[in-house]
DNA sequence: GTCTATAGGTGGATAGAC
DNA sequence: GTCTATCCACCTATAGAC
């Protein structure tokens, strides 16, 4: 059961960082310290991993969202925001970015577990910039909805990109620009 | 020479749908209709053809960004986004983007051509958010950098999800919400 | 410039012993 | 649960004939 999850979660920073057809169950087994065939006990197949994984990390984006205290529309979009910046460190992007990026190469059963990862963000932005834009928080320039596909866009390609060019800089420019737009 | 173009062509298409990591020579020596030793011909490694994509990618959105006339800031921004939205019809992504996502994986020579490709897009829409803030058509809720910065974010992260999603809703609401947000 | 043939390596996955 | 051993498909790349 620890195997497991040391599985996993070295399987999520390969993913994070090199793509799905960018890593192999050799490079788990390797970081691990177990064989490629042990691997198939705790996960049969590839898209059976990537299925446990995407679950997980939909789970705890969820539970991270739920507990945020009903506080400024602008300070929660901050903590958001935080939360795509964590990636930075170690360089790397988030893991619906990626698999968004690779999703005609992977298998379709894993097509409705990134729409559902997509849709958690969805609907906690929509509700806070409609409360922030209720109490006057939050720009009226534009509807809710456009608002947060805005913003859940801008993380994922500020965070693809700062990657890219290897300075953070970039990414944090792209926030302050996002979050200074939705500013009342 | 023409049957280099023609590699050049499909190659672009299938890393803008697959990633530099889910095609094969194998895959674009099928649609060109000839064999894949023929294709190490054209060019000898794998990243040598990505590299000259690379370049002749960047150099065709230079040429069109330069060869646009100074408008409205605002129009010259729903041009730019067009030309991202040209992609949607037959499901790519930005090819630059496709690359930032696996950069960790890509031979290190490749780096600097996608640092220029940032570049470029960063300085023209520099220059047309500093002429629109100035002539009063854009919003000082930034600086123009930041702004810049941002509208790249988006552009890529909105065409990657709406892959994702399969829908070019999710797209166009992106653009909606952060063009909007620009317009003094 | 394109072909056949092949090298040399790695991919995911399975069988069966312990 | 982990191991060794192995399968077969696929990968990039090269050699050499035409």
């Amino acid at each position: 059961m620890d195997t497991k999850d040391h599985i996993l979660s070295v399987a999520q920073r390969l993913i994070q960082q090199r793509g799905v057809n960018g890593f192999s169950y050799a490079d788990i087994a390797a970081e691990v310290g177990i064989r490629k065939a042990s691997l198939h006990h705790h996960f049969a197949t590839k898209t059976d991993l990537v299925q446990h994984l995407l679950e997980r990390y939909r789970q705890q984006l969820e539970d991270y969202l739920a507990g945020l205290p009903d506080a400024d529309s602008r300070v929660l979009l901050e903590q958001y925001a935080g939360l795509y910046q964590s990636n930075l460190c170690d360089q790397r992007a988030c893991m619906g970015g990626m698999l968004a990026a690779e999703v005609m190469t992977l298998d379709p059963s894993l097509r409705p577990a990134l729409e559902r990862f997509v849709s958690v963000q969805e609907r906690w932005l929509c509700g806070v910039l409609e409360r922030g834009q209720a109490r006057g928080e939050i720009v009226r320039s534009a509807t809710p909805a456009q608002q947060s596909a805005m913003l859940i866009s801008t993380l994922q390609g500020a965070l693809l990109f700062a990657r890219a060019g290897g300075n953070d800089a970039f990414f944090l420019e792209s926030v302050k620009g996002v979050l200074s737009s939705l500013h009342a």
